[in-house]
DNA sequence: CTTTTTGCAAATGATTTGCATTAAC
DNA sequence: GTTAATGCAAATCATTTGCAAAAAG
């Protein structure tokens, strides 16, 4: 695909794909800014939907293996979910989560914690430590108000 | 189900489900012993093999079912897994997860950790948290060695 | 021209549902 | 006896796989 004129983050995205020998789609690239646009967690299926508006016939499965390249690549991360479709990630920077026992939805919270004694224990028993979060649980304004 | 010889534990999930107006069936008491035994988090069918060997018969539907109504009774947690099944925690008191990125295992780490900043900054918006953990991911001893 | 990537259809795997039967109480 | 709980079979939903056709380089 021509790349002359997309946008700086696509030029970027489509430069990691070249280095490492793959091919730069129009999926590949509407995916993303599909992943951008929307700046949530998101499923497989709303990945869809927002890259079917402007780029018909895209199928599930490439939806699927694209999200999977890209969680390689360290652009999204796969959120471990405990109903309904897994979520991905858009942000690569290490961020908080939390999650609704009710509903499930899953949202992003900052705060800057010393994680330093967690990677410590963490680190025990062979384990490699790579990042920490936090997640608390508890009830979405939704879910606690009804 | 008579309930005279049961160990101090099963006469207590007993009274506990008297209580709730729900009935004490063999199932309930010994998918709840399998989950003590096996002593780690769990998914549904490893719970169905692990109950079978001593009562045979019970089927996937009653062990799910079942899990989801100790899940509200407290007494176990769902994990969110990002592949495979769905994992049960048979701990109810708050400790901390650490998540293999490669293969998806999780086991458990305690550590005493100050999360009242994070709850703080997640009670913003109408979000009312519950418990906090702290998840680390990384690689297990298994997938980082190979 | 070669090889990767795609779309489609079908397969898989986990979990849920419907319903007649069984078992608690 | 009443009602909840179970087992079985079938349905559902998310995700993956196989493969021929399309398109990137």
């Amino acid at each position: 695909m021509a790349t002359a004129t997309l946008p700086t983050a696509e030029q970027d995205l489509a430069a990691q794909l070249r280095e490492r020998g793959l091919r730069v789609t129009p999926q590949r690239l509407f995916i993303y800014r599909a992943l951008t646009e929307l700046d949530r967690h998101v499923s497989a299926e709303e990945v869809l939907a927002e890259v079917g508006a402007s780029l018909p016939n895209v199928s599930l499965p490439t939806v699927y293996s694209t999200l999977d390249l890209f969680e390689e690549m360290g652009l999204v991360r796969r959120l471990g979910v405990t109903q309904g479709a897994v979520l991905y990630d858009p942000r690569p920077e290490p961020h908080n989560h939390r999650v609704c026992d009710h509903c499930g939805a899953i949202d992003d919270f900052d705060a800057d914690l010393d994680f330093a004694a967690a990677l410590r224990r963490a680190g025990r028993g062979g384990f490699r430590p790579g990042r920490a979060e936090v997640v608390v649980h508890g009830l979405c304004s939704r879910c606690a108000t009804s």
